[in-house]
DNA sequence: TCAATTTGTTCCATTATATGGAACTTAATT
DNA sequence: AATTAAGTTCCATATAATGGAACAAATTGA
């Protein structure tokens, strides 16, 4: 399941690349292929595994292997198998830290997860998929990191349907284009003209459901939330088990939601200035 | 402070680069320089800001930016600033979830922590940087991402003189060479003799302190972990205030926390194989 | 045990890519 | 409006990546 989600979002992200420029990105470009290839694993990869799946011949692959390895982005085990470096977490944890977006938002989404009792998230739009920024559930503000990060499919999330609502049509009808539909389950939306259909009626009215789109008995209302200079463009949802949230509660929820997402633009302003 | 403690463990870094290679990674290399030089950054860079530091022709510059912006791996705001991009937390928090050495060691730090009621950590040597790989604290088993990932000096952290007591003293004595001696603290080791002197002690007691030398009113007792195949040297602590934390106390604990290590280790060798 | 095969590594002439100086455009400052 | 600084584009040159092949090491099978 995770695997299958995996593979999906990664093809999908391939295809939008390649569609929307002519993926000039040189040497770089390749061995980001790579790093996508291994890190997307379910398990360390042998050289030949990834040979099959890189198409590059064994010299060139040898080298680019090693040069990953060398700069921490990829680690070599005493078995001859490849897996992410550690020096990912590295970046990641001062890049997370530091994001001026989950930073301003923070306070509002404990606010939102305490008067609601529910998880409470922060994703923005890269690409086609969502990437979830913080989480707050429980009792607590605490992050988990094995959801902090991680990539989502942006047609069946609330969060990502809330900020797919924000695009202008021309960007949005390339952006649904591209995506490669897969059904999670019997109500994720299976193409763009009924995914593309409930985006208007969501820029309508200003708040997303998720009806069990994602993942069956997983239910949440999200609100779009964006910068002026529209570096963020993204969302925030409350998340719940779908025998405790109603349709109904979801409804009352969506003015809560929108109220708060409402606060975290506010905090933009003040903060970053008029522009963004 | 932050500042001081990257900008002293990014020149540490490249010092251990530079000194251990030829450093003949090519275009990754340089591109990593940039990438390094914006995480480590307190706010996102301008162009110039990059310009100045980066020490590379304008033109060059520019390219280089342009496709690590390509990538996700840098973003550029409407301001024309530059800031590390969320791609980085995806491949992060894949790398995290699937690392087999925090996995066999989550329930052991859970373990420790029930038992002493403080935080414990996980962290590897990498170069001259402990990675903190896992952090159990309070109440329930529960991630912050902003102390995981995290790089810290090996030199006083209780994990770092604990791995370092893990080393060959030929590779022991290469590195400690190389490191630049922040006193963050009265005690912190200023000199790599101090400091050899007493990784020797520690490698034969098999425990090392943290006696405030990183963060004053901070102790820590710690054991080494590794891995057979040396991908991983690292260690395991119990960490709190000063005030909680006699030294007595400390001492105490040491032999829990070398159980604790022990029973990790042993889960390695069950679920790896005994090469690893 | 030795051959056969698979897997992993090194080499180097060729090719592709990155480089960097300069010209150019745009925005900010006086 | 003039001046300066900031950011972007261009292209001949220098550098680094490529990939085929030869080599080495580890695994498998007879």
């Amino acid at each position: 399941m995770l695997t299958l989600l995996s593979r999906a979002d990664e093809m999908m992200t391939s295809n939008s690349e390649s569609m929307a420029q002519t993926r000039e990105t040189g040497t770089l470009g390749k061995l980001m292929v790579l790093l996508d290839l291994v890190t997307h694993a379910e398990a360390p990869l042998r050289f030949t595994d990834i040979l099959a799946r890189a198409g590059q011949p064994r010299g060139t692959l040898h080298r680019q292997l090693s040069h990953l390895v060398e700069e921490g982005l990829l680690e070599l085990d005493g078995d001859g198998r490849y897996a992410p470096g550690l020096r990912l977490l590295d970046f990641a944890a001062r890049s997370w830290a530091r994001n001026e977006f989950r930073l301003i938002a923070e306070p509002h989404l404990a606010e939102l997860q305490q008067a609601t009792g529910e998880t409470v998230h922060l994703g923005v739009l890269r690409g086609q998929s969502i990437i979830y920024l913080d989480k707050v559930d429980g009792r607590q503000p605490v992050r988990m990191y094995s959801q902090i990060g991680n990539a989502s499919p942006c047609y069946c999330t609330g969060v990502g349907k809330a900020a797919l609502s924000l695009l202008p049509p021309d960007l949005l009808a390339d952006l649904l284009a591209g995506i490669n539909f897969t059904s999670f389950t019997a109500s994720t939306h299976a193409s763009g003209e009924s995914l593309l259909a409930e985006i208007r009626e969501i820029a309508d009215q200003g708040y997303a459901f998720d009806r069990e789109e994602h993942e069956a008995g997983i239910r949440c209302v999200a609100a779009p939330v964006w910068s002026q200079d529209r570096t963020f463009i993204g969302g925030i949802s409350i998340t719940g088990p779908a025998y405790r949230l109603s349709m109904e509660l979801l409804r009352q929820w969506a003015v809560p939601v929108q109220l708060a997402a409402g606060r975290i633009m506010e905090g933009m302003r003040i903060r970053l200035g008029p522009r963004r």
